[in-house]
DNA sequence: CACAAAAATGAATACGTAACCATTTTCTTT
DNA sequence: AAAGAAAATGGTTACGTATTCATTTTTGTG
C-alpha cells in the first residue's frame, strides 16, 4: 500500500508537502507541485480517505436506509439520492432495511461516522428516533416520519387518501375498499385517515370489511384480495395504500382472472415511474411538483451538513391525481 | 466523539483491554468485562471503523458499481448483492454508473480502499480494466465481462439469442428484428452473435434494416421502433436485447396503438422479476437456475476476499425460455 | 509453600493523513 | 545591500484503533 510517505520519499520532500499538493496547491511552487505529481503518477499513489477521516472528523459518505427496492417508490428515490450525493462528492453506503435489521442498520451508520443519514424506515413512535438525536448526526426522513420529526420531507398524505376516493365518488363508484399498510408507518397511518374522512363526507359505508391494513407483504395482500372478492357486496374500486401496494393488487386481479379496470378499478398513491409504463397505466395520486421525495431529501440533508444550518425542514408537497387506466367510470355503462 | 481512550479512563482500565472487550472478550476476566461493558453503555461509545480499517488494512466495505435502477435487472442485482453483502457483515457503495463518471467511481472505490469491487459496467475491451488487476483488489463483473476477464458471472448470452430467436420461429415468424445495445457490451454482443447464429440456420433474413444496436436511450429505442414500423415489410416480432429494452419497446408499442402480442411479439432477455407481473407477461429468456446473477458474484467476491482463493471463477448459466404473454403463434390464426 | 506456567492486563507503537508551528527560502522595499 | 515581509517547506503531533511485547496477577503442581 503507497503512502503519502512514501510519494514524499521519492519526490524527495516531505510528507507536509504532498499533503499540500493534495489540498492547497495554491501554495506549493510550481516546480515542486510537479515534481509531487510526477512521484504520485509513478507509484500510483491514492490517499487513503480513512486516514483522511480519521483527522479531519468528516467521512463524505452518507448512510442510506432505504426500504426493499421491489417497492418501485425506492428505485425511484434510490436512484435519485445516490446520484445526487455522488455529484456533490459524497459515498453513499446503501442498506435495504427490514424489520428485524433496523437497529443494526443504524450501528453500521454510527461505527462508520457517516457526516449524515437518509432514511425511510422509520415508525411513527420509533424509541429509535431518540437514539438518533441524540448522536448528533444530521439526520433527515423522507416519505415516513416520526411523531417528533423535526426534519422531514413527505407528500400530503392525508390529501392522498382523501383525493383517492373523490376520484373513485367521482367515477360512480360507492364500494371502495382500502387496501393500505400498517399504521404503525406515517405515511400508510395518515393516508387512510385521508380515505376515511373521504367515504365519511361522501355519506359512504366506511364497515370493516372493506378495510386492510397488511404488513404489505405478498401473501397479505393476496389474503386481503381473496377476502375483498369474496364478499357478496364486492367493491368495484379498491384505494391501495401505495402503488407497491397497487402494483401487487393489480397482479392479484389478474390472477383471479379479473380485468382491470372492467371488473375492478384500482388507484395507487406514490406517482412511480413504473406505473407509467404502457402496460401498466396506473392512475395514482403523486406529487404535484417533478421532483422526487427522496431528491429533495438529500438535498436539504447535504445542506444541512455543509451550512450546519438547523432551522426545521418539514416539506410536504401537495399532491393531485394523476388519470390513467386503472379506473373507470361506472356511469358510462348504465 | 467518545473514544475507547475515554472508555478506558471510565472504567478505570487500559485502552487495550477496552480493545480486547471488543475484539477477543475470552481473554478478558468477567468482572473486568463487565465494568468495560458498563462503561461503554453510559458513555454510548461506538468504535470508529475508520481507525480500526486503518491498522487493520481492511474495510468491511465493497463498492458496486451498478447500472442505472430504471433498467430492472439491476433492481434485482442490487437488492440481491446489498442484501447478502450486510449479511455477511460488509456495508456496500453503491455507485450507478454511467459513461462519463466511470473512472471517477472506481477512484472513489479505490481511495476507499474497499476490500472488494463488484461491477457490472465493464465494456468488452475496456482500458480501466487493467488498471483494477495492477490494483490487487478482488473483484468481479456479474452480467458483463471484459475479454480478458478472469472473474465473472453470466448468463449464456448466444444461447440466449439464439433460444429468443428460436422461440419466434416456432411460433411461425420469420420477420424476426433484433433491438439491442452497443456491442461494446459483452452482453449485447453475444446476444446479438446468438441472434444472427439462429437466423442463419433458420435461413432468415438477417438483413440491416432488421437490426438496432442502440445506446439503450428511450429516445434511441423511439427511433428503432419508429423505423421498424415504418418498414414496408414490417417484423411480426422483436427480440430485445434485455427485458428492460423489451419493455421500452412495449411502452413504445402501446404508444403507437399497437397490442401486444396480436399486433406484435416481442421477448426479452433475463427473466427479471417485473417481467412476471400480471399486466406486463414478458416472455423471456432467462437463467435455468433460480439464482439471481448478482447474488452468485458478490457470493464468489466474498469467498474471494475472506478465503483469498485465486483460481478463476468464470461462471456461465444456461438458459431457457420463459414462455408468458407478449408473443404469440402466428399458425393458429391461420 | 514455593515455583513454574498460564492468564490477565498494560505500555508503547503503527496505521496514513491533515494541522499546527517552526524554519528556511524567496521576494520586496528602502 | 540589508532588513523585513511573504512565500514555501519541513518536523512533529493527533486522530482512534489493534497489535506487539512486557509486566503483573492468578492458577496449578509437587
Amino acid at each position: 500500500m503507497v503512502s503519502s510517505k512514501d510519494v514524499a520519499k521519492h519526490a524527495g520532500v516531505s510528507q507536509t508537502t504532498v499533503s499540500r499538493v493534495l489540498n492547497t496547491p495554491e501554495l506549493v511552487k510550481k516546480p515542486t507541485l510537479e515534481k509531487v505529481m510526477k512521484a504520485i503518477d509513478e507509484l500510483n499513489y491514492m490517499p487513503n480517505l480513512h486516514a483522511r477521516s480519521l483527522v479531519q472528523n468528516k467521512t463524505g459518505s452518507i448512510a442510506l436506509l432505504s426500504g426493499p427496492l421491489h417497492n418501485p417508490f425506492f428505485v425511484d428515490s434510490t436512484t435519485e439520492i445516490v446520484n445526487y450525493a455522488n455529484d456533490k462528492g459524497y459515498r453513499v453506503s446503501v442498506q435495504f432495511v427490514n424489520d428485524e435489521k433496523l437497529s443494526e442498520a443504524y450501528a453500521t451508520a454510527f461505527e462508520h461516522k457517516v457526516d449524515g443519514i437518509i432514511l425511510s424506515c422509520m415508525l411513527l413512535d420509533d424509541p429509535i428516533f431518540e437514539k438518533l438525536k441524540r448522536m448528533n448526526i444530521p439526520f433527515i426522513t423522507y416519505n415516513r416520519k416520526h411523531k417528533n420529526n423535526e426534519y422531514f420531507v413527505e407528500i400530503d398524505n392525508v390529501q392522498a387518501g382523501y383525493l383517492a376516493v373523490k376520484h373513485m365518488v367521482e367515477l360512480g363508484h360507492t364500494n371502495i375498499a382500502w387496501v393500505g399498510g400498517p399504521l404503525s408507518v406515517s405515511t400508510f397511518h395518515n393516508r387512510y385517515v385521508g380515505y376515511k374522512k373521504a367515504m365519511e363526507e361522501y355519506g359512504l359505508d366506511v364497515s370493516e370489511k372493506y378495510i386492510f391494513n397488511t404488513d404489505t407483504s405478498k401473501q397479505d395482500i393476496a389474503l386481503a384480495f381473496e377476502q375483498l372478492k369474496n364478499l357478496e357486496n364486492r367493491p368495484t374500486a379498491i384505494c391501495g395504500g401505495s402503488d407497491s401496494l397497487a402494483l401487487f393488487l393489480m397482479d392479484e386481479a389478474f390472477q383471479h382472472g379479473l380485468s382491470i379496470p372492467n371488473d375492478l378499478s384500482i388507484i395507487g398513491i406514490d406517482n412511480v415511474d413504473m406505473s407509467k409504463h404502457g402496460s401498466i397505466q396506473l392512475t395514482t395520486v403523486g406529487s404535484i411538483s417533478e421532483e422526487n421525495l427522496g431528491f429533495l431529501a438529500i438535498q436539504e440533508l447535504i445542506e444541512m451538513i455543509e451550512n450546519k444550518k438547523n432551522s426545521c425542514i418539514q416539506i410536504t408537497e401537495s399532491v393531485k391525481v394523476f388519470k390513467r387506466n386503472t379506473t373507470r367510470s361506472l356511469k358510462t355503462n348504465l
